[in-house]
DNA sequence: GTCTGAAATTTCAAGCTTGAAATAAATAGC
DNA sequence: GCTATTTATTTCAAGCTTGAAATTTCAGAC
């Protein structure tokens, strides 16, 4: 085996590596949420980033903040919405787009999600000392940059 | 905010950026099989498994490689099979599991597609070098230790 | 103004995924 | 042997997700 396909072989690894850590972490993070909120990662995932962009995003924004579909992004804003979390509001300057926020029960349910949330995101990531936390995003980053 | 805060929404925040990876990663990995070899991605994973155990796994070994639920690998599995690319045996000696198997064509196909995705997981993990991949791996092991 | 093409969103079918309930078979305790 | 428990798998309903097609609206060229 050459050294270049060892290093491909290596990166093949990891990679399965790191979708193993990531899909316990969800499966960990979604049975919280359905314990503790009787609630989905998806919605979650919604509402944090409607949460983080309070002044509303589009469905658009929405999609590529989240990288999912367009469809993907309608269909749980429609679950939302029908459950009084989420609102449309036509834009008057442009018919074709919406803007999507959280209502004010929205707003103080993710706000209650969240502080359970980054407990449980702290508790899977505690074996990593404040150094590799730092190590691992570095790195992370660096994959991040420009790979749209 | 103290340090405690500190750390874990650094925590939070390297949660995110992974997930981002991740889910970045398995898109361009999803498209590439769908353009290329009109196939799926979860399609792809069972068969990775089934190939990597050649002498035959029983189900519930199955959705516990993949971390997906039993519900999930039938559903999977039977479409596999409904195409000829895998094979489920009654296993005699206890006659509550099955073993799946690749089918000969399904060994062959899956040959074919280890490749390309070899290829492109390459690719998409290319700004790594050789001690970085060896970093993130180190850190993903830590992660991974009997955090079951 | 009218046409053409681009952009935002929804709709849709198909497949994926989960978790709970049902079924069937093995094992353990008696 | 009989019963209770555990284990392996499937079934099912509900929700998630994708990608393609349809719809509506806007913007630019003329």
């Amino acid at each position: 085996m050459s050294e270049i396909d060892g290093l491909s072989k290596r990166r093949l690894k990891m990679w399965i590596r790191l979708l193993g850590v990531t899909r316990a972490a969800e499966s960990h993070l979604r049975e919280h949420l359905r314990l503790g909120h009787d609630t989905t990662l998806p919605r979650f995932d919604v509402m944090a980033a409607l949460w983080r962009r309070r002044e509303g995003v589009t469905m658009s924004e929405l999609s590529r903040m989240l990288l999912v579909s367009n469809g993907n992004a309608t269909a749980v804003v429609d679950r939302l919405e029908k459950d009084g979390l989420a609102r449309r509001t036509p834009l008057a300057t442009d018919r074709r787009t919406v803007h999507v926020a959280l209502t004010a029960e929205g707003l103080q349910q993710f706000e209650l999600l969240a502080i359970g949330h980054e407990a449980e995101v702290n508790s899977l990531f505690s074996r990593l000392s404040e150094a590799e936390i730092e190590q691992l995003t570095a790195l992370l980053k660096k994959l991040q940059k420009e790979s749209e």
